[in-house]
Parts: C-alpha cells; sequence; structure tokens
DNA sequence: TCCGGGCATGACAACGTTGTCCGGGACCGG
DNA sequence: CCGGTCCCGGACAACGTTGTCATGCCCGGA
C-alpha cells in the first residue's frame, strides 16, 4: 500500500530520454530503440534500459513525439452545448466509441450555447492541432473555421447546420418530426394544439415550429399564435405559460413540446392536475414510458447522431474528398397513449 | 458562404512561423512576438505580420509552445466508466466547469468497467502530460500510477477508492445511506426488505450491501440472505430476480436497489402491477419524482463529487503538499411517497 | 592479411515554438 | 561629429522525441 499526495520527492521534473539514457550508460537513440520495439538492440542493453525506465518511472513525452513525427495527435475535438446534458453525453459516448476504433480520443468542452465561447473553444482545438472537429454549433457564423479547414483540420456539424459553411452535416428531420407529432393529435380530435419550443434562433427549434405549422396546414388545424410559446424556458416561466394556454373560451388540449427539457419541465409543472392535455414531446428520453400517463414522443437515434458525424469525420481524415455531405436522420412518432386522450 | 470539405487544396501542410516569417520578409521571432503581443515590434511590422498570418491561416501549435515553454497542456484526464451514463456526464459537467476556472479542459474516455483499459487510458494521459487525472476505479489495483504521481501527475479517486494506493478520494456515505433506505422502510412496517445491488466486486456495491446489512441489525430486521440479489442485472434478469424475491410465503414487501441503474430497471420491470412494493433507490435520478408512485431515494450531490474531486486536483497543482485526503460526501433520503407504503 | 558485410550503437538534425542574447540603426545631447 | 541609449529585429539554442546516416566491431572468405 503506497501513500501518496504532493508529499515525498516535491514535484521532481519527469525523466526523459536523456536520464534513461545516462542511467544505462547509451545513447538517446538506444532509448528510443527500445521504448518503440525497434529492431537492433542488443538484448542485454536493452533489459539495462528497461530497468533504467522502471527505476526513474520514464513515460515518452507523446507531444514531443507527435512533434516530431508529424503523426496525429490522436485527439477529436467536440464542442457542445453542455457535456452534462444526458442527451449530448449520449452523442458523446457514440463519438467516443467510433474514435477509439479509429485509435483516438475525444476531447470534449461546453460553449453553453455561447457562440464566442464555441468559437474560441473549437479554435483553441484547431491550436491544439486536433484531429478533427465535431460542433454541435450555438451560433450562425462559422467562417472562422475555414481556414482552419483549408489548413486540414476537418469539421463536421452536428444537429444543426454551420451558419455560413457548407459543410458536413448531420440532422435529424425535425419538420418531419413535429408534422407528424400534429397530425398524430388531429388524428385523436385535437384542433386547439400548442407549440413550447426553444429559443427561436437556435436552428432545430425554429426547424420544429416551421414543422408544427406545416403539420397544422397538412391536418387542417387552425395555426394559431397565440398557441405558441418560444423559449427560453425556466420552470416558473413554464407554468405561467401553460396557464396562459390552458385557460380562456378556447383553450389548448393539447401541447408539442420542443426537445427533451421542455417536455421534462411541462411535465413537472402539471404534475398533480386531474387531467392532463395530450401531449408529444421532441425527443426521447428515459422514462417516458414510466411516467404517468407514458408520454408519446417523436423519437430519434441520437447515438446514431453521434456515430454517423464521427464516421464523416473520419472518412475526412482518410481522404475523402467527396463534396460536403448532409444527412438527415429520419425521426420515429413513438406512441405511449398520451396522444390518444380525445380532445 | 464558403464550401468546404476535403475538396480544395489537399491537405496542405499546416503554415508555420517560419513560413509566416517567409511571407511578411521578416524573422520567425518577430512574428512569435506579434502571435504573443510581446512589445518591441514596429506597428507597420505587426500589421505585415498580421496579414501574412491571416493569408496562410496560421495558427500557432500549441504542443510546440508547451513543449517549448515546458508549460502544462491545459488539459486534465478523466476516467470513468462511461461516459454516456447521465450519472458521469453530471460528474463530467462538473470537473470541466472548475477545469474552465483554472484554464484547463477535460480530456474523458470510458473505461467499461474494465481495469485493464482503465489503466491504459491513465497512463496514455500521462503520457500525453496531462496535469492531473481524476479516475474512477475500475479495479482494484493503482499501484501502476505510483511513478506517474510520484513524476508530478496527480490523481484524485472518485466514487470508489483506489486499490492499493493511498491518495486523494472523493467518495460517498454509501453506508449511512442504506442504513437510511432500510430504518425509512423498517419505520412503516416492513420486515421482509429485499436488497438488489451491482456486482459485489464493485466498491460501491460492497459498501451499499454492508450498509443495508447493518441498516437491518439496527433496525431489528431479519437479514435474510434470499432477500439479496447482487448484479450485474440486466433487463430480462431482473424479472425473474423480482419473481422470485416477491413470492412465496414470505415474499418481500419492500426493495432497496443499489443504483439509479437497477431502479429504472425495476420500476420497468414492475410497471403495470398493481400495487408495487415500496421501494427505495440508491442515487436520485431525473423524473423520479414524476413515476407513479413517485420513487423515494438515497440523493447525493453528484455534481458536488466532481466539483470536490477537481478542487482536490487543482490545490494539488497549486502545491498543495498535505497528506492524502478522503472527503465523505453526504446523502440525503428523499422521500417521495413510495416508501410509505405500509407492509 | 585484407576486405566486405552485418550488427549494435551513436551523432546529429529536425519537428514548431520561445527564451536569451546580440547587432545595427535612429536619435539625442554635448 | 562622437558616444550613449533606445528600439527593432534576428541568430541561435533548447524543449523531448525520432529519422537519417555514420561509425566501430566482429566475422567469414579470399
Amino acid at each position: 500500500m503506497t501513500t501518496l499526495s504532493g508529499t515525498g520527492p516535491r514535484r521532481v521534473r519527469r525523466a526523459t530520454m536523456s536520464d534513461v539514457a545516462r542511467l544505462a550508460g547509451v545513447s538517446i537513440k538506444t532509448v528510443s530503440r527500445v521504448v518503440n520495439d525497434e529492431p537492433g538492440v542488443h538484448q542485454a542493453t536493452a533489459e539495462r534500459v528497461l530497468a533504467a525506465i522502471d527505476q526513474l518511472g520514464f513515460r515518452r513525452n507523446l507531444s514531443a513525439r507527435n512533434l516530431r513525427r508529424g503523426s496525429s495527435a490522436g485527439i477529436v475535438g467536440l464542442v457542445m452545448e453542455d457535456v452534462a446534458n444526458p442527451f449530448y453525453s449520449e452523442l458523446t459516448g457514440a463519438v467516443e466509441e467510433v474514435a477509439r476504433q479509429h485509435g483516438r480520443h475525444v476531447l470534449a468542452a461546453s460553449s453553453g450555447e455561447d457562440p464566442d465561447r464555441e468559437r474560441e473553444l473549437a479554435l483553441e482545438f484547431c491550436a491544439r492541432r486536433v484531429d478533427g472537429l465535431i460542433v454541435v454549433p450555438a451560433g450562425v457564423q462559422h467562417g472562422y473555421l475555414v481556414p482552419e479547414m483549408r489548413a486540414g483540420t476537418p469539421a463536421v456539424f452536428v444537429d444543426r447546420p454551420a451558419g455560413d459553411v457548407v459543410a458536413d452535416t448531420v440532422l435529424v428531420d425535425n419538420i418531419g418530426g413535429t408534422v407528424a407529432a400534429v397530425q398524430h393529435l388531429a388524428r385523436y380530435g385535437h384542433r386547439r394544439i400548442a407549440f413550447l419550443g426553444d429559443a427561436p434562433d437556435i436552428f432545430t427549434a425554429a426547424e420544429r415550429l416551421r414543422g408544427f405549422r406545416e403539420g397544422c396546414a397538412r391536418a387542417g388545424v387552425r395555426y394559431d399564435e397565440d398557441l405558441v410559446a418560444m423559449g427560453p424556458h425556466d420552470a416558473p416561466g413554464i407554468g405561467a405559460t401553460l396557464r396562459r394556454l390552458l385557460r380562456g373560451p378556447e383553450p389548448a388540449t393539447a401541447l408539442v413540446t420542443g426537445n427533451n427539457r421542455i417536455t421534462v419541465l411541462v411535465l413537472r409543472a402539471l404534475a398533480g392536475q386531474r387531467d392532463r392535455p395530450a401531449l408529444v414531446g421532441f425527443d426521447d428520453f428515459e422514462l417516458a414510458d414510466l411516467v404517468n400517463p407514458p408520454v408519446t414522443v417523436i423519437a430519434h437515434d441520437v447515438a446514431a447522431l453521434g456515430r454517423t458525424a464521427a464516421e464523416l469525420l473520419f472518412a475526412r481524415l482518410d481522404g475523402d474528398g467527396a463534396p460536403p455531405r448532409r444527412v438527415v436522420l429520419p425521426v420515429r412518432l413513438v406512441t405511449r397513449g398520451s396522444g390518444e386522450v380525445p380532445a
């Protein structure tokens, strides 16, 4: 049992190949050969070197190695809104898995939906010479990435398209999803359907609103601006919003929520009420089937989103020079009963 | 609108200071001065340099910079079971936030509960010269980190202690939590309480089982081995396990689950049944208050876990040489009604 | 005895950057 | 006109590693 902390030899300089070489009485190059399993080292010499390595706790400096060899850093950068959000952590997990298959690690960071911070993070990752970037765009201007991409750092955008750059992008079918949601509710007789979306400057929020309008049109439901509440939303605000939507002579009888956080806010705000309005939420979430009543959702495969993005990225790294691709992943209406409440 | 992909100038070599210097007609050092905002460069010269930088899309190589300056990489490594698990992503978010305050990024990786992979990841991070490591241990042997820690890469263990190394560790009060859970259930008359825990070689699972036994002793409830089912669990298995526990002449009337995933498995397995046994789950989870009936949990502050670990780490990086600390964070029984079902 | 060849090892430069130090010109006062 | 100072700019080494090439040695064959 070894006790460790800052105590002991105070912050020793890390041993280098030089140190190992000196201790083993050989040249630096020989140490390098041993460390890299290169042939042409006498067994006895190699053993001396290994002993020295062990004694000094030497571990070769990968940064220096990569610098010298011009090899890749072995890291892909991932910039998104919030690493702590389960939606993004599932995305991260999928990216990590593909990266692992390609021998890379993932450097993930949260932009907090702030375009300046996103830019700062992405550019710093480039300065670290990450092999590539996967970005969930916060802003609408990504010209800053053009020099980086030209310089050989490919970027793939996920969940939202880049602002002013045509590049590889992976999206979900936002419009199709909300169209399906409205049609589903209309099929059960709902004529007063409200939409609670995220901030309208977020691409997905705007698209889903578009889909909502189109769904109304297709289903023959009157689109009423008073029944639309775009974010950002918080717990106190959502309560007031719901009261407004659900009162009056023509209250909403059904709700469509624009993402998983809003869905949860709504569920919590409506908890304990006698009868909840019908509800269809964009994004599936764990336990959607176990709340009472279960929540019908527009589900999509978040892992596939990350996987596809990572695969596009590695294709670029492997030299794929095709024109930029835009992949749109399908969504799927998962009915769980709550939508079937007739109006 | 710029179109980008692998097309265009095929994978150009990234511009270096040399290239910039040549284009601007100055020396490398002058470029360095401009890039680093060092004084002593004529304004006209600086502008020529900036123009060249812009034209070439130059961005200085941070690896080379850090190598030369001996400065830190600006990265802390985080090794845990699964980045996609919401529990760990909340942890990651907290670590990231503290890291950000200290000007660092987080390199996160999943060990998949495999000690070999954990070791491999941790050592590779050390080779990358991360500033420090935060590890959720998968195995029980961490002697491999001793040379690294001695060499100046501090490590902090989270959620579980290291196997054979005494180092900074942040835990939650596993025993106190399950003791409280059993006492809570006993108070409502339960005498047949079952425990569903994770694989017993996982530290937290073992501790929580210990707490369960101790809780039984303190509450005067007979501890019955037949009512204990340790994992790993999966969806099909948990159904069979529950049938076994809940049948017979002396069925369990209450359950204690050992972590959030098991809790959810149980909820799903029991969904739709007329009356669910009383349930207390270790770990809080989103929507625990919205399932029916709501789930009483042993809650702890996952973010605090990550924050504390990161703060310990940065204290070490700032030269804190005190003996290793072990911090145990409190847990809190959050009653939500389900435990109050009398036996 | 000499020589060619294979083997083990080492000297050196280079990756891209920054710190140290030095030189040369402009400018000033005497 | 001379010496000193200030300012701008550059040459060079170094960070820790690896690729290239050279060296010394031993061996067998002529």
